[in-house]
DNA sequence: ATTAAAAGAGTAAACGTTTACGTAAAACGC
DNA sequence: GCGTTTTACGTAAACGTTTACTCTTTTAAT
């Protein structure tokens, strides 16, 4: 068996209670029993019981961190920068892959409530009254990450997703396109779909540019299939679009898939942006214009307000809605010079 | 404060063993007392704490799985492989991203030591002495994914790296292309770099072509970037190349944009295959034909090895070779009908 | 020199489980 | 109906820590 904190004290004669004093760094012991401790310690190859801490502290320095879809490229990039604040405060991460299920989801709290974690990190999915009751037995601090609550009070970090939608379809507009189309997300999701639809149609009315359902799409989801699919549809809707907005960058992509297999050139004759800056959009052909979401950032900030929140260091959860850039690349062609 | 099994063995009016009986599905108690705790424990809201479990079971059913990238497209994806596999068996996972750094390595593997984790993947990295003298001393099954040791008796699961790029090579062959080169990986890379231009190296002689340093390029990485900067200089050393052998998709795709820029067409003047398949290789223009590594079947099957091994389901570690598949898409053209 | 305060260290309880052991009652065998 | 086995529990130790409390011994203050 591994060394116990017993072994350590026996091995320099000194006892249990000087022993974690030591590990611990508080105070009551003299250089020399340090030193003879720390040379058993050394010897032994004593490491801490982090079990039998997590007993009597109540607390685990883990904190669990739930998406629907892990290897998802949004999910893994927030991941990253989860375990990047985790990792720098001292706590461990434990992921769970929710597939969009509640079902799962439930089973996971559970899991993780069973497990003692100090913490919880929801991801990109609407929060369940469910969900909600046993945030609240477990008594441990939550942060939303990739959407928010509005029936709850949880505090959330994210991107104001209106705005985004608003500026991107703006920078179409200040390109010089007029006739602009938009590959929409689910009419009832409250985080992607719905902000982003309507910043489309506001950015649109504001500039007095002509709406109506005919410039819109509704995929069912945010996938390179859908987008692949959509285009032809919205093509048809509007035929003389110059400019599209994509609600995602699959969907983007999957729409510039489309549009070299109909033979249209983008940019020259068809505008893309898209929303996200996952990390391949850049490496398709042209680069993918997009609205940038700060993905690693949101997730080292979540992780960092959780840490806070545990530490106790603050009381009241803040929110923070995160800046968004647009990151010009060749997918967007200016109208404004012909 | 969670209730415990004191509160419920008091509800119930029973001892804290047959609670722990009743819990556990041991064999011992009347149904009358059985309904009498489950009414308890339905009552109380208890759930078991699995620290205090851990603590006397010496197992706290979590692996932990160390990645070099955890928000890479590799890793993403054998992530999630891996956590599917762990929860269906019971397991939390708790991820560390090692950044290719040994000093995080260690660190990591220091705090999954005193985290008491059952047993650990390690992935897409070659092991380190200093690293297995860890694995040892903290005495758990460990399981290689994506990478392997000669140096280390480790149990792995990869796909065999020279078979996959001697078929892909083959592949252009067979398709007729005579003039092939390759972007390889880094020559010091035991892993992804050295059996891959191997593979390459050894299916042109094997059917007679020609074949000298001029047919390969080695890049820095496996990194888009690193594609994108490299097909140029392989032109000019071998300009009438009509295929392309890339070491990784994201190379692959980095070429293809090069080419794009070039002017070249892909497939028409320059085919090019890739390796990997990630989920984006169907998402660039043309698409990518690709060795397939089955990342997240990989992930799953380390994770039911990794179960097996703490289970003590089975002693000896067996290692597994994956099937690679290629997937034909567009970016190889066929020059036989020609 | 006397007393008070501080420093250094030990003892034991507590955290929430599991489980070996003990014991009384019930069931069984004949 | 008696001894024996089985069933149905309860008691208490153990897992590896932290920490409140206690007790000496040293240091400081007057």
């Amino acid at each position: 068996m591994n060394p116990t904190i017993k072994d350590v004290a026996k091995y320099a004669n000194v006892s249990i209670a000087t022993v974690s004093r030591i590990v611990n760094g508080l105070p009551g012991y003299s250089e020399d029993t340090k030193k003879k401790v720390q040379e058993a310690i050394e010897a032994l190859g004593y490491q801490p019981n982090a079990i039998a801490r997590g007993l009597i502290n109540k607390r685990t320095q883990t904190i669990g961190v739930l998406f629907p879809d892990v290897s998802g490229m949004l999910s893994s990039e927030v991941l990253e920068g989860v375990e990047n604040a985790a990792h720098d405060a001292g706590f461990s991460v434990i992921v769970c892959n929710t597939a969009s299920s509640g079902k799962r989801t439930v089973k996971y709290l559970r899991l993780l409530q069973e497990k003692r974690v100090d913490g919880i990190i929801f991801a990109s999915e609407v929060v369940k009254e469910e969900y909600y009751k046993i945030f609240q037995e477990m008594k441990v601090p939550v942060v939303l990450v990739s959407t928010a609550s509005s029936e709850f009070d949880l505090p959330f970090v994210r991107v104001n997703d209106f705005e985004g939608a608003f500026r991107a379809t703006e920078y179409l507009i200040t390109n010089g396109h007029k006739m602009i189309g938009m590959i929409g997300g689910k009419t009832n999701d409250p985080i992607a779909g719905i902000p982003r639809l309507k910043g489309f149609k506001e950015a649109l009315q504001k500039h007095s540019l002509p709406y109506s359902e005919k410039h819109i799409t509704i995929s069912e989801g945010y996938r390179f299939q859908n987008g692949k699919e959509s285009l032809p549809v919205l093509l048809k809707q509007l035929p003389n679009m110059t400019a599209l907005f994509a609600v995602s960058d699959e969907v983007a992509i999957g729409a510039m898939t489309a549009a070299h297999q109909l033979g249209i050139k983008v940019p020259e004759e068809l505008s893309i942006i898209g929303y996200d800056n996952l990390k391949f959009a850049e490496m398709c052909y042209p680069g993918l214009t997009t609205v940038s979401q700060p993905l690693k950032d949101m997730g080292q900030t979540a992780g960092e307000i959780l840490v806070k929140l545990i530490k106790g260091e603050e009381k009241e959860a803040e929110s923070r809605f995160m800046p968004f850039t647009i990151v010009e690349r060749q997918s967007v062609c200016d109208l404004r010079n012909k």
